[in-house]
RNA sequence: GCGCCUGUAGCUCAGCCGGAUAGAGCAUCUGCCUUCUAAGCAGAGGGUCAGGGGUUCGAGUCCCUUCAGGCGCGCCA
């Protein structure tokens, strides 16, 4: 918050408790203390600047009409010393304060003076924190869910370091296990095919049938010609994997890097499976009693820690009431399970210190989320600590018809061709215009058609325009200097003072979006802000008025680009300074 | 069948811990550039907050229920 936002309202709630002491030592108000009231900014005008409710919410303790109260305590009010003007009661007994000109003044000098750190605060108190996203399967290019992902992930984290957490961005990379193996079966039926024709080699019908796979064997062929033809199966297909994984996911890295997107460590399955801690982790969880066997296979109880992370029980479709079903940890052929390489990824991220793990998944596996914070608790770590976003999956439409956007199908648009049609900054800004959770189409053609009237160029427009008046006035010789209170007091027009409040309320917004872990209020408070600014630059000129003014609007519109500059930098999008 | 999510203006969506007359953008219509970028601003029309119950001073917001849509219920990830 900014410090003067921050400080008017535990002005408002100390003035408040002095006025009902007051009214108690005068005998006007029984000695209770008051009840939790909320401080809110209320959405008409004519109703102040700030609004409480603790006449209303004190009704009940007293034993008096909320208007009783509330006159009782504006009676003993003393605001001196305060940035609040007055007060007055209204409607069913709201206490509504206005603001004082000198906060106004105090606000815009804040911004001015913390420049770049405008906005940051110590809330999170530099506890570690790390954002898993994205963790794309490597055995294909990346989709249209993965923008989302990666857009979402990213600001969430931006989010979270802006508000005083500690944020380390990780990538999970599946270079192990069910769909490496079916990877290289691909694989190897695209390169056979190259020597024994198609009809020869039979593709299977849940294999990866993409164009991709088809250009790896082609490349592959190239290389190393049909010498692995008649090499043995197990070679063939690790020669294979091991030409085109590392391909794939360099590809990766170029699309995230594309997307403007530096994680701290991608980190590899196979470390897992290499390094014993995958073998460890079932052995921990068999030591606890917490595995059987059946059908050759190893079992996990996952009800016995997972229950409590679900909210009611399904019911099967027999009508059996059931809890969460138990899991395979390691298939009867012998390979450990997705799930129980998670579990040890898991255990390897909370081993590393961090006080929180975010992953961001995508709506289709919230059946796993139960089980998965269970799983925590069940290798003695806190499944509460595991926060996990789900992220409704993006649909993607051509024409007006939804295009499944299956890896396997080999018709999914690719990140990569998103960003060479649509730009990363209206990209960025798309994905995080709308909470995670939140179902949205995506039409391809429209998303470049409208660019134009994408909102991200509307919120640009805001920086330009503001740089473009300093452009102005510098070749009339006028800078900003004078930023002192009785100056930046003169900033009493309506459209000055609704900007001035809004940009104070940037740290509040950025501390609300971490706690909600939900980075779409960003992209809501840019596009207020730029409204904002839109609407005091029709109305109140910088160029052509009288001196101090001037300096009082120039320095409002030194605190506006900013926090603007500001906001976009932690959306990584782009603040030109002209369009 | 059961679970999770969603349902607010023609379309896309905001709406904080339950607060005052439910808000934006797009689209439609009307105005505003000899002065800091019209990629902008001002104004108008447009609502059974999916339907029905309940809780209370007060419900778009909380509870129950019905309906509609998305997702899930694998030795897939």
């Amino acid at each position: 918050m900014n410090p003067i936002a921050k400080q008017t309202e535990q002005q408002l709630r100390d003035v408040l408790n002095a006025a009902l002491k007051a009214a108690v030592a005068a005998g006007e108000l029984p000695d209770e203390p008051l009840p939790e009231f909320t401080v809110e900014i209320p959405a008409d005008r004519a109703h102040g600047d700030l609004a409480a409710n603790a006449a209303m919410v004190s009704a009940r303790a007293f034993r008096k009409a909320p208007r009783m109260i509330a006159d009782c305590l504006v009676s003993h009010l003393n605001l001196e010393g305060t940035y609040l003007a007055r007060a007055e009661v209204a409607g069913p007994g709201f206490l509504n304060f206005f603001l004082s000109p000198t906060y106004y003044a105090d606000a815009v000098a804040a911004v001015i003076e913390q420049g770049e750190a405008y906005g940051r605060s110590d809330y999170g108190a530099g506890k570690k924190v790390m954002v898993e996203f994205v963790s794309a399967n490597p055995t294909g290019p990346m989709h249209m869910g993965n923008a989302r992902g990666g857009a979402l992930g990213d600001c969430m984290a931006a989010v979270l370091e802006a508000a005083g957490y500690e944020v380390w961005r990780e990538f999970y990379i599946n270079d192990a296990g069910n769909q490496i193996d079916k990877f290289g079966l691909s694989l190897e039926v695209r390169y056979l095919q190259l020597y024994r024709g198609e009809d020869a080699v039979p593709m299977p019908e849940d294999a990866y049938h993409g164009g991709d796979i088809r250009e790896h064997a082609k490349n592959f062929a190239a290389i190393h010609g049909d010498s692995y033809v008649n090499a043995g199966e197990a070679e063939r297909r690790a020669a294979l994997v091991a030409y085109a994984l590392p391909l794939n996911i360099e590809k990766m890295k170029q699309d995230m890097a594309k997307y403007r997107i530096v994680y701290d460590r991608w980190f590899t399955e196979s470390t897992l499976h290499q390094n014993g801690e995958l073998a460890e982790t079932i052995a921990l969880l068999t030591a606890r009693g917490l595995t059987y066997e059946k059908d050759g296979a190893l079992w996990y109880r996952a009800g016995e820690y997972g229950e409590k992370y679900q909210a009611k029980k399904h019911t099967n479709r027999d009508g059996v009431e059931e809890g969460i079903k138990d899991e395979v940890l390691v298939r009867a052929n012998g390979n450990p399970t997705y799930f129980a390489a998670d579990i040890a990824y898991h255990r390897n991220k909370f081993a590393r210190g961090f006080d929180t793990c975010i992953d961001v998944w995508g709506a289709d596996h919230h059946g796993h989320v139960a089980r998965m914070k269970g799983a925590m608790d069940a290798v003695g770590l806190d499944g509460e600590k595991l926060q996990v976003t789900l992220m409704q999956l993006v649909r993607l439409m051509r024409d007006g018809e939804v295009v499944r956007m299956s890896k396997r199908s080999g018709k999914a648009i690719q990140l990569a061709d998103l960003l060479d049609e649509v730009p990363v900054d209206a990209a960025r800004f798309f994905f995080n215009l709308r909470e995670a959770n939140t179902q949205m189409d995506f039409d391809l053609g429209l998303a470049i058609e409208q660019s134009s009237s994408n909102p991200v160029y509307y919120v640009q427009y805001a920086h330009a325009r503001l740089c473009s008046i300093f452009r102005t006035l510098l070749e009339d010789g006028v800078t900003l200097t004078d930023t002192t209170q009785a100056t930046l007091c003169l900033l009493e027009a309506p459209e000055e003072r609704e900007l001035i409040r809004h940009l104070a309320s940037y740290e509040a917004e950025i501390v609300a979006c971490a706690k909600a872990q939900d980075p779409a209020g960003m992209t809501r408070y840019a596009l207020e802000l730029a409204t904002l600014f839109h609407k005091f630059y029709n109305a109140c000129r910088v160029r052509g008025v009288e001196t101090e003014l001037q300096q009082a609007r120039l320095a409002l519109c030194q605190a506006t680009r900013i926090a603007l500059k500001n906001v976009l930098s932690l959306l990584k999008i782009d603040a030109p300074g002209s369009m």
